[in-house]
DNA sequence: CTGCACTATGAATCGCTAA
DNA sequence: GTTAGCGATTCATAGTGCA
């Protein structure tokens, strides 16, 4: 079987060849599907309201794919129509758990630079969903690999917070956290929690050459979620080596990060274009990884 | 009829009263209702696979009550049972569109200052949902009450005065503005995006003793939101002198909050120790109002 | 190589016009 | 009637170029 490849291709199609994916083989799925649009673009042009029955047929295959102790992680965001939310999205996690998916969570992706824009009814768009789904409850998760040093999280009130004013708000609620209060302050690194904000200086920097290549910048190609976040899902849900498969890897995102954490990568890709594109981006970074151990 | 009122009793049967909640008659409601719970509590444990047959009724007096232009806002957070999220939120707002409400916006309550903590599947969950329903797309919304200063990036930026951006936006105003620019720069706002974040420093402070009264610490009432959360929309939504109504108003945040800003309120709360504390609560807001012109 | 000035543009939404 | 396309609106970043 092989591992660290983009394959050319229509996911509802190729996720079914057993030879290539086989069952219970990966351990984790990232992936950002086309989201729901009204009116059709070049790419991923998939109706609102037949959102839920196009992605079900893809979903089962994951399903399969998946290691039974291994996590989905869905980025997605509904839009507006007609000054009304579409309720694809919602409808879509209903239907996932019908079909076996256990929904542990949804993460809010934070995105400070929101789309600018103003309307009569509605403000900026500056979140998105990540939701977590797994085949059974005992999943694996690695919480110490994305621990945050304290004070990048917003600890800001903790750390004006006077210790007496610390230790008497968190006895009011749990005394075993009470407790155990100077141990979370005096620690250096704490755990993070459900809502994701990826700033660049909080991480390792990215050569330029990988998040932005050029070639692959003007192509109507939207969607590219920061290096950043499937790294972040890769680390706390997989070990060195471990499989991280994306069904709509785009310009090879998932995959470079992947890479660059020394996990295996499969990743699918419906235009040969951008799926070319992620095949030179996942080189590249390697290249780099290796001469300067990024 | 009768404002700045605080009822006590059971919301699905105070609502309906028709003498007191005339239809048409309320600009905004703002309201947390107890969420779904598995085991019940002594306040307002509703069981998770009943919560929508519980809610409906209730939100369809609102809808009656709402007048045509106002907005209702929800806010909620399903939790988590067996390592799994509830569905009975996604499932409430599918339901409340079947009862006529349009669903405008999901704003994300990004609460930075919730507490650590470890759970073996799951972070902290810090952020709530807090859904935009209106009874028809023309609603009332006063944007400009509730902009924000403008990121630091504009320290910067705004230093060059060739700048771009700088001569459109001095040239389309007026001619004052452009004389004092420096004062205007410093000033400049801009509008909000749908991640809520309350921090102290950009709101009008407020005596602790309206914040958390020491009476109605540590109670085990479920909901309560910063005074800010609210202030927010009661400024986004009503003028003075506008009608706000929350229909599980616990220990009074939203009425305090209407009455600090020259709002009318009107209240519901179950449990008569709660009515109290709220209806002491806001006396005492007032009155600090009143003396300090909070 | 750092720092600053300046440019470009991004998973957007709504209303209007034309077909 | 319905749908498709276009313009106007708006702000926080990354990236580039120059001193």
């Amino acid at each position: 079987m092989n591992y660290n490849r983009i394959y050319t291709g229509d996911s509802n199609k190729l996720l079914r060849d057993v030879s290539i994916f086989r069952s219970a083989s990966v351990d984790l799925i990232v992936t950002s599907p086309p989201y729901g649009k009204k009116r059709k673009h070049a790419y991923g042009g998939v109706k609102p309201d037949r959102y839920v029955e196009w992605f079900l047929p893809i979903s089962k295959e994951l399903f399969r794919i998946l290691k039974p102790k291994g996590s989905f992680i869905l980025n997605i965001k509904e839009g507006a129509t007609d000054c009304e939310r579409e309720t694809y999205v919602l409808e879509l996690v209903l239907a996932l758990k019908e079909q076996g998916w256990l929904w542990i969570e949804e993460f809010c992706w934070y995105k400070k630079n929101s789309f600018p824009g103003k309307w009569r009814h509605r403000f900026r768009d500056s979140w998105e969903r990540c939701y977590h789904f797994a085949r059974q409850s005992e999943f694996k998760m690695y919480q110490d690999a994305v621990k945050v040093p304290i004070g990048d999280w917003s600890t800001d009130r903790f750390r004006s917070m006077s210790h007496k004013d610390y230790i008497r708000n968190v006895s009011g609620t749990n005394s075993k956290m009470g407790r155990n209060v100077a141990n979370w302050l005096n620690r250096r690194r704490v755990y993070p929690h459900n809502v994701l904000v990826f700033e660049q200086e909080h991480y390792e920097r990215i050569p330029n050459i990988v998040r932005f290549p050029t070639a692959c910048r003007n192509h109507n190609h939207s969607a590219v979620f920061p290096l950043e976040l499937p790294t972040w899902f890769i680390k706390l849900f997989t070990k060195p080596s471990g499989i991280v498969l994306d069904p709509f890897v785009g310009v090879g995102t998932t995959a470079i990060a992947a890479a660059l954490l020394n996990r295996r990568y499969l990743g699918i890709e419906i235009v040969s274009e951008y799926a070319q594109a992620a095949r030179r981006r996942v080189r590249e970074a390697r290249a780099l990884k290796d001469c300067h151990g990024v």
